[in-house]
RNA sequence: GGGGUCGUAGUUAAGUCGGUUAUAACGCCGGCCUGUCACGCCGGAGGCCGUGGGUUCGAGUCCCAUCGACCCCGCCA
């Protein structure tokens, strides 16, 4: 029975004790960090979430405590009661926030013995992903992931700390509900009462805060888990959580003014950075153009050139024939092109070769022209207008793709940061943010061969362009916008469709027969047909935020209990099988 | 669905051209040690080399299959 928790409470935390708790007793709870043994003397660090704190134990003083110390060993927990003492000058541990100080011991209670664990918790040590997933409860154990945690937890009070501030209102929404065409893969929840029949998960809140912007609301928003069934990513979890909102009667501007105040909110309440607004902007035309991609880092420039007008004027086959066929060349320059080896030069070939990209043309620019295979298809005046157009000087490397328009940009987007990275280019500490705007509303897949919604098919195209629903879609833009941080998409909004005609002719863009739209979003339909307000909002995916606060290289890091590539649990070995008898429940049967 | 990296004591890694008893560090166990803080010193235990098959006189090493973790492409409205 513990004395300790039935007549004292612990007082301070471990990692809380300064050199201005001297001289008073304390009561500590924490686990075995390391015990040191001198034989005499031993000294344990105790851990809790705050940090360590150094235990001395006396054999001369206390010999009972000394003598149970002496069984203790790592991760064991304990309660101890004691005095702080300062330590003398040449004993300070200055790596140790607490290093001034020690606790030395008046009662020691072995609280709970552990096991081994299977991994060293110093944070030090690299330990395979694998065994740190099965013991996810010992890796939290470790600071920094715990930091991690923790400072999730910060950035999802702030978020309501301003949201509440801001008139928002705060509405849970179901989780068992319908399966609807378009977006992700849906996880599916077989119904027990309705033989046959199955709810699905929501990858997003999408359609029932809009039916809160019919109810009134005006203003919602919801720290909400979401789910898809897509293959993973080091950013991409089956179950992720968005931080939420949607508003009535506002425009574009009105949620980006909302977004840059929260980020601005959350960025100085939890990291102590102040983010300048506006952020940025960029269309999403200059973004491909310039980036070749739609979620372009900003914190390094090495932007895309377009050099297809030229390099379709040059005797070199693979440029022209490519120019000819309606493809594009573009380029990146290096400025110091000599820190890339011809081995090196091959690698980025193969790189860029995952992206369909056929090769990786390269020269390397001097005083007197270029040097490289491809520099005898071009003539001096050739030469010259591509050296200007990229602002080459000796010493310089052009990197060129020629290929369809999208193979160019994803190579080169990729290539972009790719090298970015290689060539340590980018500032660690600088945050980036970026808005894109004036997304396509429309993008033609060639597998399902129709249009797909680029953004949602909730989404509102630009007013002049509804005409252009039924004659050019792929010319229609979207009232929509994303918000950019560090080169990876956080967040993603739009004007919703308010009136019932305009979202049966995007349903109907999409290839969705009316009779199908009626069945699937028959609710919608209804529900735009009894006073919808004008509205719009934006959902920001919560771990890429807090990935990218923490420096974090995996979701993983930011998630207590997060799922493997293959969406398991090595935790708890979900998903797992079931009895028959709950199939039998459910009338499924397994094939 | 496709491509890639990895898998050897509890952990992290080494292991040459296929060759005798599979190394090291940390951790663990035992002993010594009263100012350590990654304590130190001495000693010890610990291996289905992911799994299954094949080639070979002989496989951690070569081949095939398979499982798992991770990374990328496709996919993710």
């Amino acid at each position: 029975m513990s004395e300790f928790i039935t007549e004292d409470k612990r007082t301070h935390y471990c990692g809380n004790i300064r050199a201005g708790h001297a001289g008073e007793d304390v009561v500590l709870m924490g686990w075995v960090h390391r015990r040191r043994d001198l034989g005499g003397l031993i000294f344990i660090d105790l851990r809790d979430r705050e940090g360590i704190v150094q235990i001395v134990l006396d054999p001369e003083k206390k010999p009972q405590a000394h003598a149970l110390a002496h069984d203790i060993r790592s991760e064991f927990v304990l309660a101890i009661k004691g005095r702080v003492n300062l330590r003398p000058a040449d004993m300070i541990n200055p790596s140790l926030k607490t290093g001034e100080v020690e606790v030395v011991i008046d009662e020691l209670e072995i609280l709970n013995e552990s096991d081994t664990p299977p991994f060293v918790l110093d944070g030090e040590t690299d330990v395979s992903e694998n065994l740190l997933l099965k013991y996810r409860y010992l890796d939290l154990r470790r600071k920094g992931i715990q930091q991690n945690i923790i400072l999730r937890s910060k950035v999802t009070a702030e978020t309501r700390t301003y949201l509440q501030r801001e008139g928002f209102i705060d509405v849970e929404t179901p989780f068992l509900t319908k399966s609807t065409p378009e977006g992700a893969r849906d996880y599916l929840v077989p119904s027990r009462v309705s033989p046959g029949a199955f709810y699905a998960l929501p990858q997003s809140p999408q359609l029932f805060k809009q039916l809160l912007m019919v109810s009134g609301f005006d203003k919602y928003y919801q720290i909400v888990k979401c789910f898809r069934d897509e293959d993973m990513r080091a950013d991409r979890q089956p179950e992720f959580t968005q931080i939420d909102m949607e508003m009535s009667f506002i425009s574009e501007s009105d949620i980006i003014n909302t977004a840059e105040g929260m980020m601005a909110h959350i960025f100085k309440a939890c990291l102590d950075r102040d983010m300048r607004v506006p952020f940025p902007r960029l269309t999403y035309r200059e973004a491909i153009d310039r980036y070749g991609r739609d979620n372009p880092d900003t914190r390094f420039s090495l932007e895309i050139e377009d050099l297809t007008d030229i390099a379709g004027r040059s005797g070199f086959r693979v440029f022209s024939e490519v120019v000819k066929n309606g493809g594009m060349v573009k380029a990146l320059l290096l400025t110091d092109g000599k820190t890339l080896s011809r081995k090196d030069l091959d690698a980025l070939g193969d790189f860029v070769g995952q992206y369909g990209a056929k090769g990786l043309a390269w020269v390397r620019v001097n005083k007197d022209g270029w040097t490289g295979s491809i520099e005898k298809f071009f003539d001096q005046g050739n030469i010259k207008s591509i050296n200007e157009k990229m602002g080459a000087q000796p010493g310089s490397l052009l990197l060129f793709v020629a290929d369809t328009k999208d193979v160019v940009n994803d190579a080169l987007g990729a290539l972009r940061i790719h090298l970015a990275e290689k060539l340590e280019l980018i500032d660690r500490e600088t945050l980036a943010f970026t808005w894109i705007t004036e997304f396509p509303m429309f993008e033609y897949s060639k597998t399902e061969e129709r249009y797909m919604a680029t953004h949602h098919p909730f989404t509102s195209p630009v007013t002049q362009d509804i005409p252009l629903l039924e004659t050019n879609p792929g010319k229609v833009r979207a009232r929509a916008y994303d918000l950019v941080l560090n080169g990876s998409e956080i967040g993603g909004g739009s004007i919703r469709i308010h009136k019932s005609d305009v979202q049966s002719m995007v349903f109907k863009t999409l290839g969705l027969g009316e009779d199908e739209a009626r069945t699937k979003f028959g609710f919608l339909l209804d529900a735009l047909k009894y006073g919808t307000p004008p509205h719009g909002g934006i959902a920001f995916g919560l771990d890429r935020m807090v990935m990218i606060m923490a420096g974090a290289e995996s979701i993983r890091d930011v998630i207590a209990f997060p799922k493997t590539l293959k969406a398991t649990c090595l935790l708890t070995d979900a998903p797992s099988k079931v009895s028959a008898e709950q199939l039998a429940d459910l009338s499924l049967k397994t094939i």
